[in-house]
DNA sequence: ATGATTCTGGAGCGACCGCTACAAAATTCT
DNA sequence: AGAATTTTGTAGCGGTCGCTCCAGAATCAT
């Protein structure tokens, strides 16, 4: 009953959120969108509603694909204990990678879109709260298993990586140094190496 | 020999620096400034340079207002463990009453501006330094003084407190929560207590 | 084929962007 | 007072912003 989309809805919204990646939010020009994106301007308002709209939409694909996909392929492979630190390992080893210091979609949202907008700001929060409860299921995991100690306090502790893994993607965006972003990750991975009653 | 200026420079700069750090560095029109900074386009370019100069100038002046100010008081005003305990301390604070989210200005422009400018890149990354001078300064008087554990390794300790400065700064912004942010700086702190064979 | 409906490219809206030109105003020198 | 020099407000430059309008192309049901 109707002409058909001539695009990949999917398809062009990685490549929006590839755009929104490297430049921000403010920076990014609804025409860098529609060039990157390969579809003229009428198609992007018509697909997405508007430039806010598009991005919102963006992050829950930069979400799926990148924080969620990570998060679900470690927890698969390895222990909870494991899957931590490989977690960690792997936001220091991909920031190391980043030659254009990218970041983090969520975490670059969290310091720059979020506190201007605070439906952004629940969308943000909301993906920072499920990497959180990735660390404190499988510390509380690893805590039955016995491979961490009985003591921990999963939710003190899923709070300080949370904080860390924030400050790792932060930090790399200006001092992309190996050295110091394993001297960053390290301490907190010996949290689960430590009985509780050394912390305090 | 020539007319006066009718405002003061520095007293302008402040009022620059709030804008700056309110609406971020894009988001911050030339008129936005001059308006905040009661001077007219004209004088702003005048006195100034250009609008990237202009924010240069405010990151310097933060830096000193706000960066230096706070490392310089709390090193003179306590023992230098103690001085470390109590930056932590009130940046978590700060970021508790920080009522619009504002976060700290060398840390947003960390995230937002320096990984598309070289120039303020070295800037931040400079101040970033110093605040991990501090820090390593502190870790390393209170060894000699044997507040702290001799084992203390002071380059991995001072390198993952900038990481959890940045952290708590980011996640503040969008998850302004004190338990959420004390949990964050506890570990770090606990360093200061703790024999170095126990973190690896 | 025809009509109904949706998608598409292009032109362009008003608003704002960073920045500058310019003449009037203000100051210090002679 | 008058010349010299700098600051100031204003007006506006070319360009880009997010967004919309619209005619035509493409697809469906009939």
């Amino acid at each position: 009953m109707a002409r058909l989309k001539a695009f990949d809805e999917e398809r062009a919204l990685d490549h929006a959120v590839d755009c929104f990646w490297l430049r921000g939010y403010e920076a990014t020009s609804v025409r860098d969108l529609g060039e990157a994106m390969g579809i003229g301007g009428a198609s992007l308002y018509n697909a997405y509603g508007d430039k806010r709209a598009l991005f919102v939409r963006c992050l829950e694909r930069y979400a799926n694909r990148s924080s969620r996909e990570r998060m679900a392929r470690l927890e698969e492979k390895h222990p909870p204990k494991e899957a931590i630190r490989a977690f960690l390992t792997e936001i220091v080893e991909r920031s190391l990678k980043d030659s254009d210091c990218k970041g983090c979609l969520l975490v670059n949202s969290a310091l720059d879109v979020a506190p201007h907008d605070a439906d952004v700001g629940k969308v943000v929060a909301g993906y920072l709260d499920e990497i959180r409860a990735f660390f404190r299921r499988n510390i509380e995991t690893a805590r039955r298993t016995g491979t961490v100690p009985k003591g921990i306090d999963a939710d003190a502790v899923s709070g300080h990586m949370l904080g860390v893994l924030m400050g790792i993607r932060t930090l790399a965006r200006v001092k992309p140094e190996r050295k110091l972003l394993e001297n960053v990750a390290r301490p907190a991975l010996a949290l689960l190496d430590l009985p509780k009653s050394k912390l305090h």
